[in-house]
DNA sequence: TGTACATCAGTGAACGCGCGTTCACTGATGTAC
DNA sequence: TGTACATCAGTGAACGCGCGTTCACTGATGTAC
């Protein structure tokens, strides 16, 4: 059809950004490359024109998707707080909202895809990997401003990861019973975030 | 072929098993009919005298798989300690091992379908969701026995909830990155064992 | 107890379908002169 | 600046393949008499 090279840049992105909300509903295997490429607006033969392969979309898909959680987290983190607000309480409550659970394909990119990595080729995984060790350093940090100065860096380490898993596994549990259970999924999120306010000491 | 009725619930018995096995490596998406017959040692044709489609053996296989973990469970907590052992920390101790973790085919059925759970059908997530009500309420008494009397019914269960949140994002998060990133998997798992140990005040 | 027949688990080939991938073609964009 | 040509993103049809499902057939099991 013609399009300018500023244009393709535009459309692979595109493909990207729809691939992504695909792959998070219905998981990798659950779309095809004609619906893929039909969501971002063009017709299936022009895939190949960008990727290499479905698995080398996944891959880019899975790292760009790490990269703006990434980005977003470490944004949300910094944005400046009410007056007697708390950084990490802020956190916990978006994370573990019911919008946000709710909300598979704009969510965190880590508990909309973590399931799914396993099954990706190597790459993906590659890229993932990364993505979660940076999320780890942005949290230990945050953690860290919690404790203010007590307990060393493994240890702060330690929490932040803990507090992670803790934060992913109710929304994964959450989100698999939402639908048939409503209320135990509600019961799942509120469960982990009192459980957290309490072991952080955060305000009530 | 011919074959005693007797012989044929054994049959169906073992494609079920099979399909669990298969379900929780590959995904539902991930796995043909003509594969899971061929484990359970089958041809392609026989499947649709047992089930009435994939999506009513995923089904059963869920409720199979969520009852054989409730019964697991069950035994292994009222399994006799060692002296000075204590039952949550060997329950917190197994879940959070390598090995478990590893064994997908054969580890804890929630941590091994919770992310697949949301894409099966109504049927699937009933049984699932049904599961693991009768998981955290057997949860919900070991951390009571642990807890030996203070604290009210609503904070324990809510702290058995979170804990199974914790263990359960911990096992799928490590399984993410086991293969890119075999030091992270096994820090995720780690991190999350002494945050339990620490947050139940378990002997170390 | 023996015989004749119905049942139905299992076989293996076939069905239409959508998958991931390939390909010849198009035409505006970008480049060389 | 204008013209001729190469590039390459996008189209749409086609490819082989494996999917879920159907079906005619088989023969030992189970049943009726």
């Amino acid at each position: 059809m013609g399009v300018s090279k500023q244009q393709a840049v535009e459309n692979r992105k595109t493909i990207v950004a729809a691939s992504e909300r695909l792959f998070r509903e219905h998981g990798i295997d659950g779309v095809g490359l004609s619906a893929l490429m039909k969501a971002a607006g063009f017709t299936q033969g022009g895939f190949y024109n960008h990727f290499e392969s479905k698995e080398a979309l996944a891959a880019e898909v899975v790292a760009t998707a790490m990269g703006k959680a990434n980005h977003d987290l470490k944004e949300a983190i910094a944005a400046p707080i009410a007056p007697g607000g708390n950084r990490l309480r802020r956190q916990i409550d978006y994370y573990l909202s019911g919008t946000h659970c709710s909300d598979i394909e704009h969510g965190c990119a880590v508990a909309g895809l973590t399931a799914d990595v396993r099954r990706l080729g190597h790459e993906a995984q590659v890229h993932f990997a990364k993505g979660l060790q940076e999320m780890i350093d942005t949290l230990t940090k945050l953690v860290a401003e919690q404790r203010a100065g007590s307990g060393d860096g493994d240890e702060t380490r330690r929490e932040a990861i803990a507090f992670y898993n803790e934060m992913v596994g109710a929304v994964i549990l959450s989100r698999a019973v939402a639908s048939a259970d409503p209320q135990l999924g509600e019961e799942i999120l509120r469960a982990s975030q009192q459980m957290l306010i309490k072991d952080f000491a955060l305000p009530t």
